[in-house]
DNA sequence: GCCGTTTTCGGCCCGACTGTTTTCAGTCG
């Protein structure tokens, strides 16, 4: 996969062509950059499928990064990068990811003190030899200081799933004020994207500075940036950075379309208003003349723009605001069961009928417990012997519940050759067979797709777990070939899993999409380990949405009843 | 550098906050 390096590039173009003040280009760099990152496919095959044409149809490329493209493509190198990278001192555009450092500080500080590193940055604020240059001052170096301790601590985007529950405790902190008349998280985090740079959190009120106040004073707050009389910016303990704006009523609607983003979203929506000879800001959408027209809600600006309502999860300028007809997306109330499921047995926290009982709770007809198989000694895999033994009390437990039904599987580790690590009599007797790969991240594509195509073209096989073996944050996936993948996948009728876990969220967003395209069947599953992660099922249906996915792609949407149409063991 | 119901040139989203300035530049989202 080339696109993620290209991207870089791209955005280190943007950066150093900001340094050297020059106009327009660095967005344009970052949008094709942004765009690039969004494919599903290898600016590679596009290329070798189309030609330049075909690279010059992604969005915010044109006739002059096409030819870079196919450069990068051909030689693994673009030339103007290199040149550039020439200009400036090595390792300078480090230091504009410092909070408050831009590339107008970063030139200046270089041609003043010769500043070309973060660490020489850290020297010289230390020394105070900042203060006294024109536009700087006392209070510049102090919050350079506090951004360098920041910007060591790691300035990783965090998880979704362990961001929101923070977003959500703070917003439910902000409901309980008086002044307070609408309160709701914003941003990235709305879009659910897998990982978040910082919380958004939009309120309404007619008392902003005190809600504001309030906000820079919750418990949760560790230090705070800024703090005006419609905005304010804190880090939190936790060590991510939380953003809240108050607007009046009257501006909700837009004020959360505006802060929901994302960026590209907004300015194709800013766009057609201007089209139509509106103006759309966070404050509404108004008239040439300054004429307010809407804002209470976002429904109501679409319906001006002559738009249908846009779903958060799909605001990512993917062809959501041209397509004709948008997706119906699965939402949380139709899934009806979970498919990846561990217990006591191997390696989760809890035993099969407590979390059964929590399965049904949560409304759900069935769910399956899914342990790992022998091969997986580390997470005390069940051989033959053990797994007979689960279902046997499984088969007991069944006979305690009415309306549910606990389905007997297992988490089938696919070997390096692309056997499985049961006979196929063994895994006739289970309901249901999820494979997924536990080793060998470093084989080759060819290699890794040999192996799970040999896996899945087993007729006992239902589900391929976690497909890409990715831990965000912390090893990119194996690789593979997802064209091969989804075609095996349709012949054989094997459902391709969306792993709901907050560091897996495998597949993402972008191959949901091309799976969906392919038409591909998919489940959601949680891997649960213990009973509260039955709940990240919210974070893989939020996925599924951001990959367009409808309730009719998701097979755990099937009442228990349905389920023997699609998987061939399970009996009714 | 991209793009086009403004179509091969001339625009390119737009407002808030801070810190340094005496009216605004830089940065951020």
């Amino acid at each position: 996969m080339k696109n993620p390096e290209l991207a870089r590039i791209f955005y280190e173009i943007a950066d150093i062509l900001e340094m050297q003040n020059v106009q327009w280009k660095p967005q344009a760099y970052r949008k094709a950059a942004r765009a690039i990152e969004a494919l599903s496919e290898d600016v590679e095959a596009i290329y070798r499928r189309g030609g330049i044409k075909a690279l010059e149809d992604i969005r915010g490329v044109g006739e002059g990064l096409g030819k870079k493209i196919i450069e990068f493509i051909e030689t693994g190198k673009v030339n103007a990068y290199e040149k550039l990278q020439k200009q400036i001192p090595k390792g300078i555009d480090e230091l504009m990811q410092v909070m408050g450092i831009g590339p107008k500080k970063v030139t200046f500080l270089y041609k003043k003190l010769g500043i070309k590193s973060v660490k020489a940055l850290e020297n010289a604020v230390k020394k105070h030899r900042l203060k006294n240059l024109s536009g700087f001052g006392e209070k510049t170096e102090e919050n350079i200081l506090k951004s360098l301790q920041l910007y060591k601590a790691g300035g990783e985007r965090q998880l979704l799933g362990l961001t929101l529950p923070l977003a959500e405790e703070i917003v439910s902190r902000l409901k309980r004020l008086k002044e307070v008349n609408n309160v709701n998280y914003a941003g990235s985090l709305r879009r659910m994207n897998e990982t978040v740079r910082d919380i958004d959190i939009l309120a309404t009120s007619s008392r902003p500075e005190k809600v504001i106040d309030a906000f820079t004073r919750l418990p949760e707050v560790q230090r705070v940036i800024s703090k005006g009389t419609t905005r304010s910016t804190v880090i939190l303990k936790a060590g991510i950075q939380a953003d809240l704006r108050v607007v009046d009523d009257k501006s909700y609607g837009a004020a959360m379309q505006y802060f929901t983003g994302s960026k590209d979203h907004n300015i194709k929506l800013r766009q057609i208003a201007i089209k139509k000879g509106y103006k759309l800001s966070e404050y509404g959408l108004f008239k040439r003349t300054g004429q307010f027209v809407t804002g209470k809600t976002e429904e109501e600006i679409y319906k001006k723009l002559n738009l249908p309502y846009i779903e958060p999860e799909l605001r990512e300028n993917r062809g959501e605001i041209e397509t004709k007809v948008l997706p119906k997306l699965v939402q949380l109330k139709d899934i009806k069961g979970d498919f990846h499921i561990h217990t006591t047995w191997s390696d989760g926290e809890d035993e099969i009928e407590e979390i059964a009982k929590a399965a049904q709770k949560l409304g759900y007809e069935y769910i399956a417990i899914t342990d790992h198989s022998k091969s997986m000694a580390i997470a005390n895999g069940l051989d033959e012997k053990r797994l007979l033994k689960q279902m046997a009390e499984i088969k007991k437990l069944n006979s305690r519940f009415r309306n549910f039904r606990i389905l007997a599987g297992a988490e089938v580790d696919i070997k390096a050759d692309g056997s499985l690590d049961f006979p196929n009599e063994m895994l006739k007797k289970l309901d249901i067979v999820v494979a997924s790969v536990h080793s060998g991240f470093k084989s080759t594509k060819e290699e890794m797709t040999k192996r799970v195509l040999k896996a899945i073209s087993n007729p006992l096989v239902d589900i391929f777990a976690h497909p890409t073996g990715r831990l965000i944050n912390k090893r990119p996936g194996y690789e593979l070939d997802f064209k091969q993948l989804f075609k095996a996948a349709r012949e054989n009728k094997v459902c391709i899993e969306i792993n709901s876990q907050p560091e897996r969220l495998d597949l993402n967003d972008i191959n949901i999409k091309s799976a969906v395209d392919s038409k591909i069947k998919l489940t959601i599953g949680t891997d649960t380990h213990s009973i509260n992660q039955l709940g990240f099922m919210e974070l893989g249906v939020a996925q599924a949405r951001r990959g367009w996915a409808e309730k009719k792609d998701i097979l755990n949407t099937l009442s228990l009843k349905e389920l023997p149409k699609h998987f061939r063991k399970i009996k009714v």
